[in-house]
DNA sequence: ATTAATTACATAATTGATTATGCAAATATA
DNA sequence: TATATTTGCATAATCAATTATGTAATTAAT
């Protein structure tokens, strides 16, 4: 079996890269055919742009053929010595460095466009054609749904959503205190300070929260609790409950635990016929915050908090589609 | 108008080097999202064949993936150096250096094809799928299709195609008579001698082939005289017509003239209601040859010629299929 | 058993591109 | 108007591959 059906798709950078150098390896003989002697192949997307107009810029051309600006530079170096260009043409501009075909190379661009080209043009064009799939089509289509999203984003997209099918979120347990516990210590010692309220809840999570009518949700990872949240019970006109203690573990960052604790801590309260909830928060707190505004909460204003550290308060109204 | 659909397929070998650039850009960010670090993308070719196997030689591992032996053993050199692989495992062949993956190397294969694998082979699928143009299928199809000609064969062959189109075979008038001489004289005296009846064939073509009852026909190439072949009316029960002095041009050589003159001369003799044609020629002349097989003719002996430097003798028989 | 040819590989040189850097010219800003 | 920033480009350094070359080790041929 080949190697690229074994590797697969992950190597599909090196397949690339040899079928690029596959077309590419006999350039120099195509030019040869044609009696083109001293005229590297590489040239020939420069080459092209300055056959279509008057004079170009170094880095207008690198702009158009999508290479460096040093690499024009030494391509038109290289030109201007056999002779095809004309290098730096007077410009108001004395930066700029305008270049242009000589005759001998304008009459070469005529020689490669009315023989060399038509020629490969039709040999590239049957050989798409021999082919069911269309090569050149594919490319094209390739540049936009790169430009659109590079592989990068692509791959990191799907290692979250890969990871947070790994995730489960499942309810509080005696053994899931210390978690409960030390996760939101952490982050909140490291913000501000631990509060009285705090180590009230934090500590008996089974008498401040879920003996009040209360919730705690835990995210495991491989088993392994890296995130926690808890739906408290307000006694309040306004609020069902107030969403609070919620702690992700920096070694889960990118695994979405925190939307998928937001999210089923909003079904929870869904299912105990909440029809809004509360929360609060700080400002510095800006991926939080950013959560919250995703898993629908609004910004609200002017209710009295315990929490010195509460400089934002939200709400998210569960009746509302 | 974006530059390659301007260029067109002419340029396909750059689109292809912009695109495998895009896809291979931030292969190592990719690497450092999986917490691999020391791991040069480069590699990953070599690592993937060492993991699927006991252990290799260097030259192996080149012709599995595709690369020079000793980019092969620079990577090699890298790989060990991070220790990865194990350079020089005994072997009886002193020359061979055989090398494996080390533990680290092993464990780190685990890791990517657990974790890192998938996640590229579904987003790269993904986008395959995107597509409406199967970019991995035509890939393939490619190489595949480069692997039975390649491009400049193909280029070659249309290039013959485009000229012969623009051959002309005209019936000879007295302008091109110093063409039908010189065209002659230029083969004729470069491997042989000219002969008494060379030249007055050649000097009076009119008298000696045409008031016969014999045809000349002559190629035309941009309206130059470059390709000459007679039809000489034989005096035989055996034979109607003799092909001869026929002579290409070597300006003219890779344009088919030889091809679509003969054939324009066999056209001639069965409009003229002839049943067989003769020749004699050479066997130093064998491309000659070659092409007088290639137009039917077949082998035959026993015949007197007039001229020395005649040692073999075809026939083509016109009523055949 | 020599000698010649082949092979396996390392090292060096080259190629075609890239990023990094520095400098002068032009433009924007205080 | 002086100063800071930006632009345009050349040069240098680097990278990832390639061809070219040299040298042991092995195999084939005389």
């Amino acid at each position: 079996m080949n190697l690229f059906e074994r590797t697969g798709k992950m190597a599909i950078g090196s397949r690339l890269r040899l079928l690029t150098a596959k077309v590419t390896e006999d350039a120099t003989k195509i030019y040869e055919l044609y009696d083109i002697a001293d005229f590297s192949p590489k040239w020939f997307p420069v080459f092209f742009v300055l056959s279509e107009n008057e004079a170009k810029t170094i880095t207008e051309i690198a702009n158009e053929i999508g290479h460096s600006q040093p690499s024009v530079t030494n391509i038109i170096k290289e030109m201007a010595k056999a002779g095809l260009v004309l290098d730096k043409i007077k410009s108001d501009d004395k930066r700029r460095n305008v270049v242009g075909l000589t005759e001998k190379g304008i009459a070469l661009a005529d020689k490669i466009i009315k023989e060399q080209w038509p020629d490969i043009e039709i040999s590239v064009e049957n050989m798409i054609n021999e082919a069911t799939h269309n090569l050149w089509e594919a490319i094209a289509e390739w540049e936009f749904l790169l430009e659109q999203k590079s592989l990068f984003k692509r791959v990191q997209e799907q290692k979250k959503l890969r990871e947070s099918k790994a995730v489960e979120i499942v309810h509080y347990d005696t053994k899931y205190q210390s978690a409960f516990k030390s996760l939101n210590e952490e982050w909140i010692s490291n913000y501000f300070e631990m509060e009285e309220s705090d180590y009230k809840a934090l500590d008996n999570p089974e008498e401040y929260i879920i003996s009040r009518g209360g919730k705690i949700l835990v995210a495991l990872y491989k088993g392994e609790p890296l995130g926690v949240c808890a739906l408290i019970k307000m006694d309040d006109p306004d609020y069902d409950y107030e969403m609070a203690k919620m702690a992700v573990s920096p070694k889960a960052q990118g695994k979405n635990i925190g939307w998928l604790l937001g999210q089923a801590i909003i079904n929870t309260a869904k299912d105990l016929g909440a029809s809004k909830i509360y929360l609060e928060s700080n400002t510095i707190l800006k991926p939080a915050i950013n959560l919250y505004y995703k898993l629908g909460f609004q910004k609200i204003s002017g209710r009295p908090t315990p929490y010195k550290r509460a400089n934002i308060q939200m709400e998210l109204n569960l009746n509302v589609k």
